[in-house]
RNA sequence: GCGCCUGUAGCUCAGUUGGAUAGAGCAACGGACUUCUAAUCCGUAGGCCGCAGGUUCGAAUCCUGCCAGGCGUACCA
């Protein structure tokens, strides 16, 4: 509808100059807004304002030759006005609202979906947590995250693969396997120390429990270093399963799981640093290896060989990342905790380097959970075993309620997670005021059912009675539900559905309370249920996209 | 010190990429269930959009400088 407003003007312009009445052709770049406010119609242009420097006209007079010269159509615009600086407000016929049911309908839960990524192949890493220790509830913000941009730019287009990425190699993987093993010593009432470097939470001693069990044999024949890699192997399976299973409960499925070791098995990090060294990007210095990031606007240079020979984490991830592009896609989003952030620079300079664009590439950071419990908040540490797992939170407060709640803000924004609060208050959490609108919406047509009421077929005679200011309010609010989406999948910015789907809810219960929808009139109940239907369809679509479920009844 | 992010109602946060009178949810107060699900609704109250300049028809939004907070600043991941 704005686009088609917008063609209006532009129409009107060019016409008004061809008769004279405009200096100039140019077509300054200008919007069309939806007003905030009735009193200013439903949209308003600012058309006027920006041509003003270009026609050096005022403002209000350039309004005015425009409208003349507006070849609008009746049945859809109702009366155009002049109103401030020269906003021209355009009035929309209710007629032309409900042309946006009948759309709505076609579409089904394919309204919202755009092809604005025409086809792109897009991945998404997320989650991507150490195989060190179960997921915690500052994971599911990223897991959360994550797992809404990729639903969302799959719904606008983009061909999306979700990737996690398994860190099975290095150091903290050794300190598993170190870990589990000391602590299978002590099962076997070995007096070990156990120093402060290695994971102390209980499941580690489930772990030992477990891998002994199974493989003492095993564990008894050979050294001490190929028994701690025997359970830094088995330890990170485990755990990895274990994650992989807390995920399905969340409602995640990864498309790949991919193995940073594999990139050393395939030789792909030699091969990427002799490359990068035939480029000159790498050079030797203090003994160590160093990649010459600066090159592409990092603050220094980043070691990617230590002096003791070690690669760093930094090296298999160039290799990652140019791994990704060599599987073909044209994108890369990378979903990370805010504490990470002094790693992008030196990851979009590797992109760079490998003659990729910046653009290619981009990172959500997450800003961290603040886990609180009765206002205070909680400390939390893998290494030292305090942590409140993701399982737990499901458990108690429930999977929509914590994707919900995760999406409730900008990423960019920390989150309060009170435990206490999202335990005991479900029934105060956002997610069920959403979630009760299609129930209610359900139980209706139900019952509409039973009347033998339709509540899909279209019947232009009941919608035509959808007047009241509570209806067209709604159906513009679900008018403006795939440039939501839109502006969701560009700016990968998942809380901006949640807050409409909010607000939606709000028109739908405001709306409920005042209107009778099988009123008495079976005309007007049928045009009634027509609209709820599509308020159903658009709260699933919305639901869907946040991976939270849409109740037939509550 | 430098870099990134954040400062909006008592609290937690939105703010349609620069638009008209800045919005929600909690919390507070007062109302609405013989009627489609009260997990709901209606009303009242609450503001120097951190501060100071600048850009222009117009700034919470863009620029500069301060102030405050968070994170980062490894041959850790």
């Amino acid at each position: 509808m704005k686009h088609k407003i917008k063609t209006l003007i532009q129409k009107a312009a060019l016409k008004a100059h061809e008769q004279g009445e405009l200096r100039s052709s140019t077509i300054p770049p200008f919007s069309v807004e939806e007003s905030k406010s009735d009193i200013h119609g439903d949209f308003a242009s600012n058309f006027a304002m920006t041509a003003a420097a270009a026609q050096k006209m005022a403002p209000r007079k350039i309004a005015e030759t425009v409208i003349k010269y507006l070849d609008a159509d009746r049945a859809f615009i109702a009366k155009t006005e002049i109103a401030g600086p020269g906003f021209i407000n355009f009035f929309i016929r209710p007629a032309a609202w409900h042309l946006i049911l009948n759309a709505i309908h076609t579409a089904g839960t394919q309204y919202g979906a755009s092809d604005i990524g025409s086809g792109q192949k897009i991945q998404v890493e997320f989650v991507s947590a150490n195989p060190t220790g179960p997921l915690h509830v500052g994971h599911g913000r990223g897991a959360a995250v994550g797992d809404s941009v990729a639903n969302i730019l799959s719904f606008s287009g983009y061909q999306v693969e979700k990737e996690y990425y398994i860190n099975d190699s290095g150091r903290q993987i050794n300190t598993l396997g170190k870990s589990v093993f000391l602590r299978y010593l002590a099962s076997l009432g070995k007096k070990t120390d156990f120093p402060d470097d290695c994971y102390k939470g209980d499941y580690i001693k489930d772990l030992a429990a477990e891998i002994g069990l199974r493989e003492a044999d095993q564990l008894a024949s050979v050294d001490e270093q190929e028994a701690i890699a025997l359970c830094a192997r088995l330890a990170a399976a485990k755990i990895i399963a274990g994650i992989r299973q807390d995920l399905n409960s969340f409602g995640i499925t990864f498309d790949n799981w991919f193995s940073e070791q594999s990139l050393y098995d395939s030789g792909k990090v030699d091969a990427v640093l002799q490359n990068l060294r035939k480029q000159e990007l790498i050079y030797p210095k203090d003994g160590a290896l160093w990649f010459k990031t600066t090159a592409f606007g990092d603050e220094k240079d980043r070691v990617v060989v230590r002096k003791n020979g070690l690669t760093t984490y930094f090296a298999s991830d160039i290799a990652y990342h140019l791994n990704k592009f060599e599987r073909g896609f044209d994108r890369l989003i990378d979903v990370w905790g805010a504490d990470h952030h002094g790693y992008c620079a030196r990851l979009t300079a590797c992109v760079e380097a490998s003659g990729h664009k910046r653009d290619q590439f981009s990172v959500i950071l997450v800003k961290l959970v603040n886990l609180l419990r009765k206002g205070k908040p909680v400390a939390m540490s893998t290494r030292a075993g305090e942590f409140v797992t993701l399982q737990e939170v499901i458990d108690e407060v429930g999977r929509d309620a914590a994707r919900f709640l995760f999406l409730t803000r900008s990423y960019d924004s920390p989150l309060d997670f009170d435990l206490d609060l999202a335990k005991r208050q479900t029934n105060d959490n956002p997610v069920y005021y959403v979630q009760y609108v299609h129930a209610r919406i359900t139980s209706i047509t139900r019952k509409a059912d039973k009347q033998g009421l339709k509540t899909t077929d279209l019947n232009h005679q009941a919608v035509s009675r959808l007047t009241s200011g509570e209806e067209i309010r709604i159906i513009k609010l679900l008018a403006r539900f795939p440039e939501t989406v839109q502006h969701s999948a560009e700016t990968m910015a998942p809380h901006r559905i949640t807050f409409y789907l909010m607000e939606l809810a709000a028109a739908f219960h405001s709306y409920y309370n005042k209107h009778r929808v099988l009123a008495d009139d079976t005309e007007l109940a049928c045009g009634r249920l027509y609209l709820i239907a599509a308020v159903k369809i658009v709260i699933r679509n919305g639901l869907a996209l946040l991976g939270v479920s849409a109740p037939e009844k509550m």
